[in-house]
Formats: structure tokens, C-alpha cells, sequence
DNA sequence: TTATCTAAGTTCAAAATAAAGACTCAGGAG
DNA sequence: CTCCTGAGTCTTTATTTTGAACTTAGATAA
């Protein structure tokens, strides 16, 4: 992506071009910015799905977990579904809806970030083309797939 | 990415198959999962970097923010650098590191993200290729920079 | 020279949130 | 009939946030 120009420039940037309210980022940061929720999610992608499992997975407070539960839910990131195991008495899955399997790219894309500057050991997440086994990356891309580099990217405002 | 199998399963998963200091994305989470980092981040790739800049544009307390921008410096996403315009007395500009340029994808997922399911009007921001023109969207690809559709994509634990 | 202004903080009381743990409730098992 | 378990709620206690006032160091003005 196009670096800005280095800063301290003449004229400083005194406020953000989009307004809060106008940003998408902004928007999820509002619904996920705390916390526990990122973890929750994680977690959701790793298919663990009971209150009671996320709750010791994770160490979280009971209270905490069941009202940032009610809060993905209501959001529409997971969905709470009822069901019976053989025998058992009816259970509850938190399970992600398609907009929060959506959610997969960025939070690979955290991932990675946290891979690269957080971690010290190897990964043991591995990302790879079915076909060919190659690794996968994050990237940005053009509409027909081709990834383009950092330096190509123009990054505007309307 | 490869959708999890259809849960309710019959064995469901009850514990997340990577310990959390083991996983980038908890280790991102850490550090970035709060109501206002994030935020301040947002700012920081828009180009805001005065400490009052950032506080009348997030509309944030001043000690919440002394204490993120310590923090973000102390992790190696921001610099703090001194600088001087004209015959002014000296400021401060917090501007990304390499670290934190490094964020700028999963800002970028994120943003993408908020834009498809969050936001009702059109985006501002244009993310674009600078040589055809071409919008641009986060994605998966191989080392050659191809994209990688989200049912080829093979993720796995090791 | 003394006063004033401003960016960039620090400090402190009050309010909101989170944490820890006890309690509840329903259905199935012994 | 009693105990167990998953899935919560409730209550008390810590911790964070907030909002507002105070501080500091140069630059400028009177």
C-alpha cells in the first residue's frame, strides 16, 4: 500500500477523512472491540460451540461469556441452535451464521500479523491450497484474483 | 476456506485445538482488543498522529489515551517522535512502525468486512490498483500472488 | 517582566464494567 | 427421590473508564 508521505510533513493530518460513523472498521471495532469477543470467534471457527466448553477453553466469566453471546447473536454473528445428542436432553451450539464465517479472512488476517511480530515459536496453523499444498497468504487482490503489491495499491477517498 | 461439517456432529469439538499462547490471533487479540485501540490505529493509517488530534477526533479521555499510545509504543506499533514545524516548540507525532504498517491488511479485512454487513450507505474509501484501476479485495493467495477460493483453501492443525 | 496561550499530559472522584463465586433450574441417571 | 450436569442468573467485590480539573513547558503578547 502506499505509504503516506513521511511524517511530520508541513501539514499535519488534524482529523481522520472519514467520519467514524462512515467507516466500516469503525463499525466492527464497535462490535468487536473488547476483550473477549475476537477470542469468542476464534474459538467458533475452531468449531467449539457449547457455552460451557467456551467457557473453560477460554476462562471466562460466566456472566461476561453469556452477554457477549447474547451480543454476536443479536448482531447476527452466531446463531443459537437447539439439539439433542442420541439420548440426551436438548443442548444449545453457538455457531457462526454466514456473516460470521465471513469474518474468516480477518481474522486470518490477525492471525498472520500476530504470527509475524507476536509470536516466538512456529505456527502450528497451516493455510494451504488444497491443490497444490502451496501456503497462503493474505493479500489484496484484483477482481479476477491477481494479487497486487503494497507499493501498487492506491488507497483514496471519494 | 473450508466450511466446518455441518454441527450439530455427533462429537462436538470441546476444546480448541490450539493453546492460546500458541495462536497468533489470541496473542494479536491481547493487544489490540479493546474499545480504542483499534481506533487509535485507524487514525494513525489516516495519518492523525498529535495527541490532540487523536483525543478530538475519537472523542476519547486523555488518560485512556496516554495509556493506549504508552502502550502501542511500549508494543512497537507506534513511534513517538519529537518534531518541530516552523519556529513552533517541539511536538509529538505517534506514527506507525513497520509493525504497525504491517496491520494495514487486516485493517483493511476489517474494514471490508464492516462495509459488507455493517454499513447501509457506499464507502468513502476507494482501495484501488494504481496501474489498471481495478478495485481491490482481501484475500487468500498462493506465494505467486494468485487467489485461492474459500473451498480450495485446506486448514489444518500440526 | 509578567501574563497568556497551547499541546500534551497527570491526577482524582464518580460511574460503568468485569471478575469470582454462589445460586438456580431443568432433564436425565442412579 | 436424590444427585449430576449444562447452561445460565445473581450478587459482591475489584478494576477500568469517564469527566473534569490541574500541571508543565515553551512561545507569544502587553
Amino acid at each position: 500500500m502506499s505509504t503516506p508521505e513521511t511524517y511530520p510533513s508541513e501539514t499535519p493530518i488534524r482529523s481522520a477523512p472519514v467520519a467514524r460513523d462512515a467507516c466500516g472498521m469503525a463499525l466492527a471495532t464497535e462490535l468487536l472491540g473488547d476483550r473477549w469477543t475476537l477470542l469468542i470467534l476464534r474459538e467458533a471457527f475452531y468449531g467449539v460451540s457449547r457455552f460451557d466448553d467456551l467457557r473453560a477453553d477460554l476462562i471466562i466469566p460466566r456472566g461476561i461469556l453469556s452477554t457477549r453471546l447474547k451480543a454476536l447473536v443479536g448482531a447476527g454473528l452466531l446463531v443459537k441452535t437447539p439439539y439433542r445428542q442420541g439420548r440426551d436432553r436438548v443442548r444449545y451450539a453457538y455457531q457462526l451464521s454466514p456473516m460470521g464465517q465471513d469474518l474468516a479472512l480477518t481474522l486470518i488476517a490477525l492471525m498472520q500479523w500476530g504470527e509475524r511480530h507476536l509470536q516466538t515459536g512456529p505456527s502450528p496453523v497451516r493455510l494451504t491450497d488444497r491443490r497444490t499444498g502451496q501456503t497462503l497468504q493474505i493479500a489484496l487482490v484484483t477482481p479476477d484474483g491477481q494479487a497486487v503489491p503494497a507499493e501498487q495499491v492506491d488507497f483514496q477517498i471519494v
